[in-house]
DNA sequence: ACTTCTTTGAGACTCAATCTCAATAGAGGG
DNA sequence: CCCTCTATTGAGATTGAGTCTCAAAGAAGT
């Protein structure tokens, strides 16, 4: 299975050991496409009889994140939540105030405009959060 | 001073009183443009012998930014920053990693396709972030 | 001035995230 | 296969921004 060769390459590379908590806590990511935050994948992992405990999630997720492997979410909660990043193209959010389903949208002209304006301020960009607050027009959303 | 006018006006309406204290945080917050946090601002009452404690530096706070007065701004570092809103065009903002300076920036263009996106997404919007992150080429940043 | 109801301040508390440190377990060498 | 050397783990303590509590102080109307 390739993500165990992902993680051990990344933790070869980071001087790091490959331990089966590690795999565990890839895999549980790598499980789904929700936007979880390490609460929630520490809840799922300890559902399914898998010992991890919380310093070690919260470890393990720096590591994939350092690494990308894995996105960290700021939503402006207090929380992060984590999307599996492996072999997903870069998109941003939109997150319905009603029902707080997260959506990904990607626009090349917006990310295009973004480089231009920060080149003409003089900056030279790393990384962007861009997010979206609203209402989504979904039948099953409250507030409907 | 339109100051007081303004705060009065506000707090009439949300039905709270007027008090020295609340008129305390709302002049420290105007009296600069820069983008500080909670703990910034109830230090430089302190400072000027002015004693607000910091949770009534807190619940002022939420008062000005519920009603427009203040922009609360989430860099993901774990703490909020505030910024006087008063007759304060909109901008989103681009951060330096080098020496955390943060500059302003607005593009008419990139607001309508943000619009545009959402509106094809199913989403109405209602607030946005849209941070940018990266180096300054400035002489006096560290990092040159 | 009196009454009523809000606000304040000091410190307790919350909650996500990080840190500590003794016990456990990879990984390479013999 | 065992040994040694370190890195890793887990339980619980700690941190830090922000919120809550409640008795005392203070607005504001009468």
């Amino acid at each position: 299975m390739h993500n165990i060769d992902t993680l051990k390459r990344i933790l070869h590379k980071e001087n790091l050991r490959y331990t089966q908590q590690r795999q565990e806590v890839w895999d549980e990511i790598c499980s789904t496409n929700e936007h979880r935050d390490a609460e929630d994948i520490y809840n799922s992992l300890r559902k399914r009889q898998t010992n991890v405990s919380r310093a070690t999630v919260y470890r393990t997720i720096d590591v994939l994140v350092k690494n990308n492997l894995v996105r960290r979410l700021d939503l402006g909660d207090g929380r992060s939540r984590f999307e599996n990043k492996m072999g997903i193209a870069h998109h941003d959010h939109i997150v319905c105030l009603d029902c707080r389903k997260i959506v990904e949208f990607m626009n090349e002209e917006i990310e295009e405009m973004q480089e231009h304006v920060a080149k003409e301020m003089g900056f030279e960009i790393v990384r962007h959060v861009h997010q979206l607050f609203g209402h989504c027009l979904d039948e099953k959303c409250p507030n409907k």
